[in-house]
RNA sequence: GCCGGGGUGGCUGAGAGGCGUAGGCGGCGGGCUGCAGACCCGCAUCACAGGGGUUCGAAUCCCCUCCCCGGCUCCA
């Protein structure tokens, strides 16, 4: 069945063709890396990381890029945002970006985002841009004015199809920036003159200067994916004018189109229902939110909705994905346990049989959800339903042993197709000596337990919590689990 | 003003004409338990913003109204 993926630019959800068979290029949109990483950034990675393993799970070859933009991005007030920042902290700009790259990478390999193929930092390919710019004067799309270069809208024909932006009503815009030398308040900058002074800046034909932030997408994309791509992603914010503008640089430039097969835009993430922003103090970064809450649960929350609609942060879901993961994690712990302890070689029974094919159904099901569009908050649905089935197995007094490997490896399928840990906590904290110590501890307490001496089997249970080792008594036996770690 | 996205049970959050009254959390009841937890089962006046319409059938399509959020050269 096809992968069915809602197209921003059509604004329909339309059967997946990658250009190539079997191959997908994908380019997302980066951090301008002059500050942390923030929830909104984890949300919109997370999301394309899940899609990029959904296409590889259907068989596609994926090559994602990825760009870090460290020049060009400037703030509403003009100032590039790496120069500004760093001059304020007294750094040097390469220093800046070296330090908060290194960080964002960290924070992504800490929610399970697998690094892009590449990752493209845009001070590295000033002279493609150049080159770029160079050939949209030639063709008549840019213009130049005083060190400056800046992109003809009105020559572009297209202008305003992905954001639906109507250029004429454009001009009412209160925010225009209205630089003297632009013949028309709506053309954006390709290249901007830079002062002799100025700490990040590069010669080119038109003097010293760096290179606009729309440009540098535009090229990267077009340089290692190809002059038509597949997919090209990022956060709603960025339809306009960032992508509109992307679009227009790139066909402008190669005459082809679309640019851009497939638009896909994340959606935003608000703060108890308030946008996250700046300037209201709610900004949460992502190693805040990692210091209380694992980073299974955090990706899970992200998850939790679907990549197009606003997802919303509050406490209280954190701590249901937290839970949530628990759940998850303890089937899979239950499924290690019974592998041990119940796995039996005779034939299925009618009942086991029945699980088995009711796993299978429910897989499909999920498989179904992310062929739709990505659906990740449908296919948990389903998956928390494998959970349920799996645990009414693993309550049987016996398991047929290859029904039960069945049943791991699709709960472990799905949980590594989402980015979730797939092995339970227990393994990865623990080491024989500190199993045999438990085991020697759980025996003493099950002792006490036969004197009905409860005070101490409680006391004992309660300081083992403390230290995060949960014990559950079972008929017949105590388990332990570590609680977290994932 | 223009362009988008929404309003679903106590809370979240899928569903976009019938094909599962999704799922999770919380609540209540039961099972298993010395207790707890985990797990399983069950329950919750008409759940679909309001009003019209189309249809054999509407949360889903159409029209009108109300409300919320976002974009409109800072944003992932």
């Amino acid at each position: 069945m096809a992968i069915r993926v809602y197209n921003s630019l059509s604004r329909v959800k339309e059967d997946f063709k990658p250009l190539h068979e079997g191959w997908v290029g994908i380019y997302v949109c980066g951090p301008t890396v002059y500050d942390w990483t923030h929830l909104g950034h984890a949300r919109t990675y997370v999301a394309f990381d899940a899609i990029i393993r959904w296409l590889e799970y259907r068989g596609y070859r994926v090559f994602y890029v990825q760009n870090i933009t460290d020049v060009g991005h400037l703030t509403e007030a003009g100032e590039d945002k790496v120069v500004g920042r760093a001059l304020r902290e007294r750094v040097e700009p390469m220093a800046l970006v070296e330090f908060y790259m290194r960080e964002y990478f960290r924070d992504m390999d800490a929610l399970g985002v697998r690094r892009p193929d590449i990752s493209p930092r845009a001070t590295g390919h000033i002279i493609d841009m150049i080159e770029a710019i160079k050939q949209l004067i030639e063709k008549g799309y840019a213009y130049e004015v005083d060190g400056n270069v800046f992109f003809d809208v009105s020559k572009f024909t297209d202008y305003g199809k992905l954001s639906r932006v109507r250029i004429e009503e454009m001009i009412a815009g209160a925010r225009i920036d209205v630089h003297p030398g632009k013949r028309d308040p709506r053309d954006f900058a390709l290249w901007k003159k830079a002062s002799i002074d100025y700490p990040l800046k590069w010669v080119s034909p038109w003097g010293y200067g760096f290179p606009g932030w729309h440009i540098e997408c535009t090229v990267m994309a077009m340089k290692y994916l190809g002059e038509q791509i597949d997919i090209h992603g990022g956060a709603v914010d960025l339809i306009f004018p960032h992508h509109e503008n992307e679009i227009a640089q790139a066909e402008a430039l190669t005459g082809r189109k679309p640019f851009v097969k497939y638009w896909m835009h994340t959606g935003l993430l608000t703060v108890n229902g308030e946008k996250m922003a700046k300037s209201l103090g709610n900004y949460i970064r992502v190693r805040d939110i990692l210091e209380k809450y694992s980073p299974a649960a955090v990706r899970l929350f992200i998850l939790s909705a679907h990549y197009r609609s606003t997802l919303d942060y509050r406490e209280e879901k954190l701590n249901e994905a937290e839970s949530n993961m628990k759940r998850l994690m303890n089937s899979l712990a239950r499924i290690e346990e019974a592998k041990i302890e119940k796995a039996s070689d005779k034939p299925a029974s009618s009942e086991e049989r029945q699980i088995l094919s009711e796993l299978y159904r429910l897989s499909n099901s999920f498989d179904e959800s992310m062929d739709d569009d990505f659906n990740t908050a449908e296919a948990l649905s389903f998956l928390f339903e494998i959970s349920r089935t799996i645990n009414k197995l693993v309550d049987l007094p016996s398991i047929n042993k290859p029904i039960l490997n069945e049943a791991e490896s699709i709960l472990k399928s799905k949980l590594r197709i989402l980015g979730l840990p797939d092995t339970p906590p227990r393994r990865e904290a623990s080491s024989k000596l500190v199993e045999a110590l438990i085991d020697i501890i759980i025996d003493i307490r099950n002792e006490a337990r036969r004197r009905k001496d409860y005070a101490t089997a409680d006391e004992i249970r309660r300081r083992l919590a403390l230290i995060g080792v949960k014990l559950e008594d079972l008929p017949g036996k105590t388990i332990w689990r570590i609680e977290g770690g994932y």
